[in-house]
DNA sequence: CACAACTATATTGTGCACAATCTATTTGCG
DNA sequence: CGCAAATAGATTGTGCACAATATAGTTGTG
């Protein structure tokens, strides 16, 4: 049997960017909480503030990479909330157009300083952070051309 | 008002480390789908597995990060599945014993190629991989020093 | 202009995650 | 010993994720 230090490394590396992933989000959700927000929520207002328009429910998806059937939901609840409105598109009645409200605004300055305040409690330098980014990137373009 | 250019970063950094890790979990998934597994139920296998003995509930806590308010139910699956047997230890009736199966054994060699597959598919270089197993580790650590 | 194929979103069902709480044990400590 | 505090695990309730399916609307082709 040959060895394949590969593979032991492979082994090992689903493990902490699963553990990863549910520690930075379970740290978001605690500072969001305040807004009684959840990190689900608050990642759907960052697609949308970061549009210069309303977004389709597709639109969302692909930014997020999540699909209807975990955003209608997710939406329902800010509309309910009073962040986001929602209405057919006349254009094309399949689409669903989601649009920020003012309260969905005045929401983005109250929550301007979380990631801030969450990235600097884990410690985690800039030039670390910024080789982090690069390589997840990396990862999703590899798991984006599998489909 | 200062140019904060590690703000914007951190901005950027929670999302693809949210969508990178269901990715991940979405293909493990797919391929352990053939042993009608979930991918929380592999990862609980592979505490055990790594392990020389059995496992209290807490122990499989601690190396995956997660609760027994998660881990009850995932164990109760595996334990129908017949993977796993649970029994409260006889030393201290407080603590759950959980140990694999001879099917739990053979079941570790029929998903041995599962990383291979899962990450040979992102064509994600061994170099890559040995930096972001660095970084992920870095940032659980600062986690964990948070609390 | 039918109408089949396609597209966009919603619904359903299963299985996590996790906070909060509960119950049963065990462990100090006076 | 006696009992409060601590500990381990289970339970409950909410909110994702996601596969599979359903429904409504659109488009291309003969």
């Amino acid at each position: 049997m040959t060895d394949r230090p590969q593979l032991a490394l492979a082994e090992q590396l689903c493990l902490p960017l699963y553990a990863a992933a549910r520690g930075i989000t379970r740290r978001y959700a605690e500072v969001l909480s305040a807004e009684g927000m959840t990190y689900p929520q608050y990642a759907t207002m960052l697609a949308l503030w970061d549009a210069p328009g309303p977004l389709t429910v597709g639109e969302i998806g692909e930014r997020l990479h999540l699909d209807s059937g975990t955003l209608t939901p997710v939406l329902k609840r800010l509309e309910n909330a009073g962040y986001v409105a929602r209405q057919r598109d006349a254009a094309d009645e399949r689409r669903v157009l989601v649009r920020t409200t003012p309260e969905g605004e005045a929401l983005r300055g109250r929550v301007a300083d979380v990631p801030e305040r969450v990235w600097a409690d884990t410690g985690l330098q800039v030039s670390d952070a910024r080789e982090l980014r690069a390589l997840l990137d990396r990862l999703l373009s590899g798991l984006d051309a599998i489909s």
